[in-house]
DNA sequence: CCTGATTGTCATAAATTTGTAACGCATTCT
DNA sequence: AGAATGCGTTACAAATTTATGACAATCAGG
């Protein structure tokens, strides 16, 4: 998965050897030494996660989070705080600014992959690029095709085709597959936050789905749960026959 | 698990913030600044769990917990006191008043947030989305399903149907298991609160579950207490058995 | 500016769920 | 025993929840 992370750190010894090992990990990475900097640099390239020291020299760390929040753009973007020392004074009222996670210097570079892995498997699992198969089903988010494995023949392998909307849901369903998901969360987590749509519209968009799946019968892995949800399973719910 | 909860604090600074975090962890939050608009919120929507602030302008904080404490309605609900100051002889008086756990400002939200996991756990287990097992019957609350464990082969396990009410009744029978519950208490609970129906219509969905768990000789783990209501157990209350 | 694909909403149909009422059996009380 | 109470069962109609097809608005390219 490639993320573009944003360092935001003022002294350049440390900025470089974060810089270094996100690089390492295969990361994409913009730094900026201060908020103003930084401010630029989000309106340029839109990062996937943040990394905020918590002392910066114009504006402190705790308010370009809120900045950062309260922006339509940037306010979904993970922000992990870079704090020193485990001083409690400097946690002030405690209460951050929504940051995701904290940590706290010194810390190693394994600690701080670790976190940032940890956020990211958090905040955006379905936006990790790896190929999800299941239940013959093979989505690659990549080459944005969606293939079905023959049961018998695994080498053989029929495209099929979505639009865009049924494409990321079925990318979501697939990604958080057994789980049961409600409709306002699937609306939040596959049309964006804070949309305002009917609820409604998220059985269209199954229907629409599971049309699709039809042709190839693999519609009974969007399951129904009555009264919550959807569900992508590969057990299947069968009925009890009498 | 989603669960409402009601945070009483009078700056707005620092409600926003926890609300923020709150609404971040998936919970719905209410928020009231001083007692009286926290006394009319309860009335319309009974929370999960109050957070209150142990200052407040019109009471203290202790007050508005016994107040809730006294009331049959609000009695149960789990209290977490935000107080600012760590004195013994406070702590001992809020547990007096019936608070469930403190948290002392200034406090991080990863705190907060398992300050609350652990008080609802401990409080209202139906609402942590643990897999529950007993019995031989295992449910999840995260897939929403339930099996039946086979008893020769536990790696077998057998799916059955519930409806939506059936479900939920279960599930809180299997979170309380080994009490009675009265009919008005699961009505309370399982329906929601300010509900208007009948008692005997508990018995129904009992029968209802006991149907379906009759297919896989699971039945008496929902027992009747005759005179006061239900109870889910594993003990047998054997009969004379013939 | 046209063309076809995509999307959100509705209206309607179909499927399930749910609360009550009614009846009968069992247990307890008088 | 006879009455009273509590519970189990069944049947049903009302209410709720989903599925589905149609439609208009919007969008992306030509």
């Amino acid at each position: 998965m490639t993320v573009t992370i944003l360092v935001v750190e003022d002294e350049l010894a440390i900025q470089e050897l974060i810089a270094l090992n996100l690089k390492k990990a295969g990361h994409i990475v913009l730094c900026a030494s201060d908020a103003e900097q930084a401010r630029k640099m989000v309106n340029n390239i839109l990062p996937d996660l943040v990394l905020l020291d918590w002392m910066l020299p114009d504006m402190s760390g705790l308010e370009f989070a809120k900045k950062l929040r309260r922006e339509e753009r940037t306010k979904t973007i993970p922000i992990i705080m870079l704090t020193a020392r485990v001083q409690e004074s400097d946690k002030i009222a405690g209460l951050d600014a929504g940051a995701d996670d904290y940590v706290t210097k010194p810390f190693s570079p394994r600690e701080l992959l670790a976190r940032i892995k940890a956020v990211l498997r958090r905040r955006l699992p379905e936006m990790s690029d790896e190929i999800i198969e299941i239940g013959g089903l093979k989505l690659d988010p990549v080459t944005h095709r969606v293939h079905v494995i023959a049961t018998d023949d695994p080498s053989k392998a029929t495209e099929i085709t979505l639009g865009p909307t049924e494409f990321r849901l079925l990318h979501f369903l697939m990604a958080h597959k057994e789980r049961v998901h409600t409709r306002a969360q699937l609306l939040d987590r596959v049309w964006g936050d804070h949309v305002f749509i009917e609820d409604r519209t998220v059985d269209v968009h199954i229907r629409r789905l599971r049309k699709i799946l039809e042709k190839v019968e693999k519609e009974n892995l969007v399951q129904t749960v009555r009264g919550t949800g959807y569900r992508f399973s590969i057990e299947q719910t069968e009925e009890a026959v009498e």
